[in-house]
DNA sequence: GAGCACTGC
């Protein structure tokens, strides 16, 4: 009957803070966020939804968008009274924004303070209390959490939301999910035979199971095919939500263009003369076409009468610097259209308003992995079904609309159903550590909703083992393992900090390794490539990039330390210093900044494990040495014909590759490590830095003994 | 010599 209490307290609650806020001035703005809640489609459902989480353990829920189910059902689940005993409704989302704005919003229809009764954890930034039975947070987050607390045991439901992207993290806290779910329920059905199956390795972590209450585990999904994941959960109740979009009018081509940049200008063009108001936008694959279409669209407009150059161009992709990218929700001046020129950032991550026309040429650029060579390629293909549908659906959110797809509808049909899972084309070592320390043993055994292939465990429990992550016996080694597995990075990463100590430059190397974990902090537009090149020389280092990067970072730090003077306290007046610091370099301030918090959350955890800070000085030798030592899996070597190949145990996986031209290294050493083999136009390694051939016998003879002996 | 979709701990 606890449920039945907690549903009085909180219907009192509620009330309590309703009454506070009559008095408030955002009593208008809570009427307006309250008539809108109850209009929306979920709301006719709550008590047949509630219902159903109560009947059923596991159930699918697929709601279209605009159907308001993540912000809705929590709620729905807290009145029901599934927050008794200070349990949580957890709620997790693939990305930082989404999960921050959606907890602000519950938080404002709830009429309570974010952190109270509704918060948020994302990385950095943890803003819940005791008080907290809502909880938004990244699935990243999550996972992390089950390593602190394998059983989730704060959590009477979890609700992983957004599953059909199909992310690594998702994949692997559906398989997370499912074994503890089933060590809770069996925790309460019998004890003793738990104990019995403590041998099923899938279940080792949680051998120590006390009495726990079952875990409710809902899983949300915007794709109209729920079967995988009702098969996944054995045969999971799937419960269909109506969405609300206005119609969006189809538009295919009867051929497809031979070049669909000129047939996407054309789409633009004739939707600016011949059609209603309303902004455009187009979906394209990379910077390099953005910017292509940019000049071409401006070049015609310039042949158009007066009255119709009313057409403003706004591009937008991850690398552009987080200001340029605001000015997608700048509306157009009247009398003008925007026409916005986006990669896929604006499927999911951004939703720019007023879009009433999609020009969708359907492709999208997608990363590739072959774990043999270690090599990671990007590469134009064809969206699927799934990918047109929600960038169709980008042009009805604020009314009805139209979408031109520059192929036919005949090579719709033809297209995949949704996206590869990101699991099956990326590196599993980070994946298999983190399962290590979760006391998974047999990771290719692991219930995964899709396996990847054999090869790719192979490469990685390969990789784990010479990192001296897992003993011979594929067991995670201690301390180094397990210190590697309670680092927030890839493992070649965490094996360079844990390195580093001892090679006394642990200093530089916490800084190298946030660098490297952001993306790419510069910006370089394609005309300013020399004056990007000219202003940043004075951090280039000719030993690689490793150092240049360290410099960036001090050089950085330097300005943040000058300006915050004695008191540390840092004003909104230092960062404008800061961020003009950073236009003037050619860097995205918020990258460094992300790249300044990674760097102090790493440092407090190396601190934790006692190791020991210190910096080389000028002393550089110790740290190309320590990253010989670390990153000796990746190792190009130069050719008599001046060409790099990378060392693979088979030469069949050696690869002809070319140091990237943004590197800074000088003239053409010898040897190199390097951060990511990428394939684009041509094999380019990133982020390289000369070392000696012969340390390599020295420092890493795990794997190169052997050859050095020859 | 010449460039890179997105997300996350």
């Amino acid at each position: 009957m606890a449920q039945g209490r907690q549903f009085n307290n909180s219907t009192k609650t509620l009330k309590r803070n309703f009454s506070e806020h009559t008095q408030s001035s955002s009593y208008a703005k809570r009427q307006k966020l309250l008539k809108h809640k109850a209009s929306l489609p979920i709301a006719s459902v709550e008590k047949r939804l509630v219902e159903e989480v109560q009947k059923h353990d596991t159930l699918i829920i697929v709601g279209e968008t605009g159907s308001g189910k993540t912000t809705q059902l929590p709620q729905f689940l807290y009145n029901a009274g599934f927050c008794g005993n200070g349990k949580l409704v957890g709620i997790t989302q693939p990305r930082r924004v989404g999960t921050v704005s959606v907890a602000k919003r519950v938080a404002e229809e709830c009429g309570v303070a974010l952190g109270e009764k509704v918060g948020y954890s994302i990385r950095f930034e943890d803003v819940t209390s005791t008080s907290t039975r809502i909880k938004y947070m990244t699935d990243g987050l999550l996972l992390r959490e089950a390593l602190l607390d394998p059983y989730l045991s704060r959590y009477a439901v979890i609700i992983v939301d957004e599953v059909h992207e199909r992310t690594v993290h998702t994949d692997v806290l559906l398989g997370l999910l499912k074994n503890v779910q089933n060590a809770r329920s069996k925790s309460v059905n019998n004890d003793q035979q738990l104990e019995k199956e403590s041998a099923d390795q899938c279940l080792g972590f949680l051998k120590r199971c006390q009495r726990r209450s079952p875990l409710k585990l809902i899983i949300m999904s915007a794709s109209l095919d729920a079967r995988i994941f009702s098969q996944y959960f054995g045969g999971a109740k799937a419960v269909h939500i109506q969405g609300r979009q206005f119609p969006v009018d189809m538009f295919y081509t009867y051929h497809p263009p031979q070049y669909y940049l000129d047939a996407s200008l054309t789409a633009i063009l004739q939707i600016h003369l011949e059609e209603d108001p309303g902004d455009i936008l187009i979906f394209l694959t990379g910077q390099e076409e953005i910017e292509s279409l940019e000049k071409l669209v401006k070049d015609s407009l310039k042949q158009l009468p007066e009255n119709n150059k009313k057409l403003i161009v706004v591009p937008i992709f991850s690398s552009l610097p987080s200001e340029r990218q605001m000015r997608v929700f700048v509306p157009a001046p009247p009398g003008f259209r925007k026409v916005i020129l986006a990669t896929n950032i604006a499927e999911t991550s951004v939703t720019i308003p007023g879009i009433k026309y999609v020009v969708d040429p359907g492709f999208v650029k997608a990363r590739f992995y072959d774990p043999n060579k270690r090599l990671e390629s990007l590469i134009v293909i064809p969206i699927s079904k799934a990918q047109a549908l929600q960038r169709s659906g980008r042009a009805g959110r604020d009314g009805p609309g139209k979408c031109f797809c520059l192929y036919p509808e005949n090579e719709f049909e033809k297209l995949e159903e949704s996206p590869k899972p990101e699991i099956k084309r990326c590196n599993l070592s980070n994946i298999i550590l983190q399962l290590k320390a979760l006391g998974v043993d047999d990771v290719v055994g692991f219930g995964f909703i899709e396996k990847p292939s054999r090869q790719s465990f192979v490469k990685s429990l390969e990789e784990l083992i010479l990192l001296g992550a897992l003993t011979d016996e594929f067991k995670l080694s201690n301390p180094v393992g397990r210190q590697m597995a309670c680092l927030p990075l890839d493992p070649i990463y965490s094996k360079a900090l844990i390195l580093s100590s001892e090679f006394n430059c642990l200093e530089e190397m916490l800084i190298a390794v946030s660098m490297l974990s952001v993306k790419s902090i510069f910006f370089t537009p394609s005309e300013k490539l020399e004056e990007v090149r000219t202003v940043n020389k004075c951090f280039e280092s000719p030993e690689g990039d490793h150092l240049t990067l360290v410099n960036v970072y001090r050089a950085s730090n330097e300005i943040l330390e000058k300006w915050s003077g004695d008191s540390g306290l840092r004003t909104e007046n230092h960062y404008k210093i800061f961020r003009k610091w950073c236009k003037k370099h050619f860097i995205d301030s918020r990258s460094l900044r992300h790249a300044h918090d990674i760097h102090s959350q790493l440092r407090r955890n190396v601190e934790q494990m006692g190791l020991r800070i210190a910096s080389c000085g000028d002393d550089l030798l110790q740290f190309r040495r320590c990253l010989a030592a670390s990153f000796f899996c990746n190792v190009a070597l130069k050719q008599p014909d001046g060409i790099y190949r990378t060392l693979a145990n088979d030469p069949m996986n050696e690869l002809a590759v070319h140091i990237h031209p943004s590197s800074s290294i000088q003239g053409k050493p010898e040897c190199v490590v390097f951060d990511e083999l990428v394939e684009t136009s041509k094999k380019y390694i990133r982020h390289t830095t000369m070392i000696d051939y012969l340390w390599l016998a020295e420092l890493a003879p795990q794997r190169y003994a052997l050859e050095n002996q020859v």
